[in-house]
DNA sequence: TCTTTGTCATAGAGAGGATCAATAACAGAT
DNA sequence: ATCTGTTATTGATCCTCTCTATGACAAAGA
């Protein structure tokens, strides 16, 4: 049985009123309307669902039955609306970004102030994730933009923009003589090598390096994030592989010391990810356009 | 904000197929028509509900909300019309009556027999109750015809037809010489009086001949049923007011002797007692001009 | 790379149904 | 009897949905 549910609407009003005219006046219609529809609504159920009095409508035993579940079911529908305006607020006015801790510190923050400072009431969702969770939060929809190191090969992602992070190799002062002439790799491994932990796409990169020199990293020392290897730099441990925006200021401040390489080390590249076909929130859209 | 809930059927199946393509067909409709409609509904609710991919559509996040409270809105009226569905087989199929013990006896047996052999399928529902009590039931709907005693003066109610029911007095054959003659009223009193218990109609009309004689009847036994009053009548311990029909074969058997009086005994009138407004339901419309 | 296939979007025309204003019909109340 | 408040009916109108035809696009395959 199919009715047409603009039916039960009117249907609602006039139980709820018992009065055929009232409840024209308010569903913003005339009264033969509503009349008019409550007889198609009669004729498709095949049931009189209203008894007419000399002053309204009464329900009939089966118009009652109705009543309940109409009422329920409308009732359902209010509050899916309510559900929807409060989720539109919500997702006009919040932004949710996705990033390693390696791009938050050297690319991101910025941006972000920027936008926090132009934005004030717009709620900011920062989270600091692995490459592959970012990847995965992004296909299950629960973020809108992430921000990862390229390149990414997920079918289902697409990288919207991208933008080169240098790096360079640091040591301390302790490491001083070694910054007097450009090194080569092989010299560079006599060096111990601080690193992050593996696994992380930044630690791939590095070997990779090595590796396309047909040289092997070993890793010395295994840190969880990039201050920690700065640290370590810093107190004479060995080389650390870091972007150089991250240690600008040390190198300015000569804590730090940014070692020569005979092969220029590549940039990376941090790349902007959404979920393909994905429409992006005011926001996240907002932020976009900031950062280019 | 007052959204067209035809458009949330359409918006059902598109994201229950994830193709409008498919949700067109199970719609019985065209694509341009199902895209019309979520259209509208997206521009309604000012929030994209579908991400449209090569194959297919994608709910997002506001779309998947939407979706779940929308899904349970339609189970609801789903449930409401499988529920008008077999109400009206049930109604249409079902005989409610309500009807004065001395009335079923008297009157109904007959008619209820001629009806249920005519319709063996019709369900019939027969309770005995007092005349207030069918009334009460009437107005609230629980039974579709009322058999009671005239008049009935409830602003509610109204009766369709009437019917004469003749009475008499019988006494056992203990009291056979009292039929000699006609009796006076004033004789009559002399007799011991079997009478129902208080409060019914049926001694209320009795009791009112009395005293539009200026007389008082006492009641010697105060019984539960017309049976009962009989059977006492034939063991001889007094004078009952019964309906002719009822005791007719006893009187044709000479277990039980009517007495003549010299004021005739009024005939009662039994109505049939509709709600006022109500539409009969079909099996009570059939019954209904089966009786007359 | 080009074609094919499957998808959704758009445009314009058309039809059908909901809506309306006017009025009838009806029942209670005054 | 008349008045008031209700629902029902009628016929015209208008709007909205639906349709056909076509476009645009993306993915898959030749």
């Amino acid at each position: 049985m199919i009715v047409n549910t603009e039916w039960y609407r009117v249907f609602l009003h006039a139980a709820e009123s018992s009065n055929l005219t009232k409840a024209a006046q308010s569903l913003h219609m005339t009264q033969p309307s509503v009349s008019y529809a409550i007889k198609q609504l009669e004729e498709t159920l095949g049931v009189r669902l209203f008894d007419r009095l000399s002053k309204g409508v009464r329900l009939t035993q089966e118009g009652q039955a109705l009543y309940l579940h109409v009422r329920t079911a409308f009732e359902e529908l209010d509050s899916a609306e309510r559900r929807i305006k409060k989720l539109k607020q919500f997702s006009e006015g919040h932004l949710r970004i996705c990033a390693n801790g390696a791009i938050i510190k050297d690319f991101l923050l910025p941006s972000l102030d920027a936008f926090h400072a132009r934005y004030p009431s717009i709620r900011i969702q920062l989270s600091q994730d692995r490459t592959s969770r970012i990847l995965e939060r992004l296909k299950q929809g629960s973020t809108d933009l992430g921000f990862v190191h390229l390149p990414v090969l997920d079918e289902e992602i697409e990288v919207g923009a991208s933008h080169a992070s240098p790096y360079c190799v640091v040591v301390g002062t302790a490491f001083a003589d070694w910054t007097l002439q450009p090194l080569s790799t092989e010299r560079l491994t006599e060096l111990p090598l601080l690193m992050l932990s593996p696994g992380s796409t930044t630690r791939s990169f590095i070997e990779g390096w090595f590796q396309s020199q047909g040289l092997e990293a070993e890793a010395d020392f295994e840190l969880n994030s990039l201050d920690m290897l700065a640290e370590f730099a810093e107190r004479g441990y060995g080389a650390a592989f870091l972007p150089r925006g991250f240690v600008a200021s040390r190198i300015a401040s000569r804590t730090l010391l940014e070692l020569r390489t005979e092969v220029p080390i590549p940039d990376r590249h941090i790349g902007i990810a959404v979920r393909k076909h994905s429409s992006l929130s005011l926001a996240a859209e907002a932020f976009w356009s900031m950062l280019f």
